[in-house]
DNA sequence: TGATGTCATGCACACGTGTGCAGACAAGGC
DNA sequence: GCCTTGTCTGCACACGTGTGCATGACATCA
């Protein structure tokens, strides 16, 4: 039996309206018996009902997160910023992971519209169109993180993947490689063509030609998707020297790939991760990678979000907007110029 | 705009509360008008309120989930195995990380009881004691996952750490190795104890001492407080030859902390971690650890909390349960015999 | 034909909170 | 003393859904 305002208002002795209006502060409450109803609320351990409140105002204070999965340590901590500005403006959170399944994908859109979530977040690389045009027509204000189909979504927030990709290629480069391979992952669209396109961009700077077989893709995100890459690679004619792999995880299984291969990183082959999760200053030799903002793209996609929520509750049309946040190279031991005689078959 | 049920009724001109029982699959409506109406609540693309249906029915259909934090993925995979079992029943997750932070937590409790979860998840190894209470004073049908206050809740989902430890140190003893440090989390309330236990008694079955520095606590999960850990170790004049760690996590940092000291492991130290998280797989050379079914305890847990729900709807009481899971050893390549000269300073 | 029963539907209220409006009351000015 | 003004509080309704009970239509049977 939890208590209501209604019980408030018996034991205090007023209306149930007086006491919502004393709760919520509104002056027009004498200070005294606000004081007194306050005191009350606190002494019954009066807790609001969430769903009679926003079925009332129409507002749920919360945020919907959809995420490709919670197990990869790159959106947990997306999600860790997205938490800190909500948690901070009274919001909270409700986060579904998608786990690239269409189906799960499904179920997440349709309880965020049943809970009539403010507004949503997408941090999802392979979200589904279909999915995206309902969430557009049901009117969610949307933010989309690093999403591959952000062109029909009007707010979002990018870390520059392309300048991090040219400037993780350059530095092999400059390191003397010239047979360097791409790694990618099949089912992060957009975010793995980016980074293959800084990587391209760079090698033609350098009037360096990529064979086919040197752009490889794997359809996942962990270590073992890595070592199935490097394994391929390495059965190559002339395999590379260096390798861009698409994040730090996949870079993880490389290394692995490349310790069971007999070779030696990072005096036979350089690999390099992108993201700077926490592991990757870890692994042996610790990776070189990219760092990316990965807290401040989820506080700014939050900040964003909260934004539109304050600024847009009729409804009006905004001007879209794009924030992009750039990275830094982070030079670890994972890169080293390449074998001055290198093997060949 | 979203429709509402009255929307519905007034379209296919029947009053809501036939819609409301028509889509509630009730029998009292006849099949043909039903039929209609589900139809019409297509076309108009209706979704049910979930703040009206859980004002009315009392069931908000969400399971609250208090975890550490998300980051880990220890944590993450629990989750997900909850996940998994919630939304097979039709549930949804309120997930929050208190973070160790009392401030946090405080929120996270308070959200949960403002929307009217219908039960709890505890997987917080550090979840204070007053925020149980708390809940518990609340009503919430409680399920605990490896938790250190575990006692004074009813329902508890443990792994047999004390098993485990012993299983991995004997594994070391069985090796050769007799000085053996233990390297904990101090966070991690019971669950750290319950592994020291088993490490102690295993220890004092095989005859071995353990000198006080070769009990070692540090005050965090990640692998930067195994670093600072392995370093302490090594300052010892007898350092141990094999080291016992809380987790995967702190055994990352131990790894490399040893390769920083020119350690070769497990030619000069052997090292142990505890969860087989992912990552476990992939360190370098990939880690002897204790495989945990991680999945399953959220599973169990899930299930076990939702049978609390269906059975108990009028908050008779229950017989407490405790569900055991066992894990099983996993020998890779960070643990082999002694050095047969150890070096003494 | 009227009584009885079955089936389908509507009426009215409830859940807990928020809010426009009216009304009560006191103080002050004429 | 009456009117105005300002301050405070209560009434009544609303949000979207669920449900007990009554009502109505219709068929069946005596």
């Amino acid at each position: 039996m939890t208590t209501t305002i209604k019980d408030i208002a018996k034991r205090t002795g007023v209306s149930h309206s007086t006491v919502s209006r004393a709760l919520r502060g509104d002056p027009l409450i004498s200070f005294a018996t606000a004081k007194r109803i306050r005191q009350a609320a606190k002494d019954m351990a009066y807790l609001p009902s969430a769903a009679a409140r926003s079925l009332k105002t129409n507002r749920s204070q919360v945020l919907g997160v959809i995420a490709s999965s919670i197990d990869d340590p790159f959106f947990s901590e997306i999600v860790f910023g997205i938490e800190e500005a909500a948690q901070e403006a009274g919001y909270r959170l409700f986060i579904g992971a998608s786990q690239h399944d269409p189906a799960r994908e499904q179920k997440i859109v349709q309880a965020m519209m049943e809970h009539r979530t403010d507004g949503v977040i997408i941090c999802s690389s392979s979200f589904s169109p279909d999915q995206g045009r309902q969430l557009l027509e049901y009117g969610f204000p949307i933010v989309v993180v690093n999403h591959q189909g952000a062109e029909n979504f009007h707010y979002s927030i990018f870390h520059d993947d392309l300048d991090g990709s040219r400037q993780i290629t350059r530095h092999l480069i400059e390191l003397g490689h010239r047979r360097i391979a791409y790694l990618g992952n099949s089912l992060s669209g957009r975010t793995t063509l980016d980074r293959l396109a800084g990587f391209k961009t760079e090698m033609q700077a350098a009037d360096l030609t990529i064979p086919n077989a040197y752009i490889h893709h794997v359809a996942g995100n962990g270590p073992q998707f890595g070592l199935d890459g490097i394994e391929q690679l390495l059965t190559l004619n002339q395999p590379p020297t260096a390798i861009v792999c698409f994040n730090d995880m996949l870079a993880m299984g490389v290394l692995k790939g490349c310790h069971m291969a007999g070779l030696i990183v990072p005096d036979d082959i350089s690999v390099t991760g992108f993201d700077n999760i926490t592991f990757s200053a870890y692994t042996h030799p610790p990776l070189t990678t990219f760092d990316q903002p990965k807290q401040s793209i989820g506080t700014e996609a939050a900040r964003l979000l909260l934004d539109l929520l304050d600024t847009n509750p009729n409804g009006s049309v905004f001007q879209p907007k794009e924030i992009v946040l750039k990275g830094k190279l982070l030079v670890r031991n994972s890169t080293a110029a390449p074998p001055t005689a290198p093997k060949t078959h």
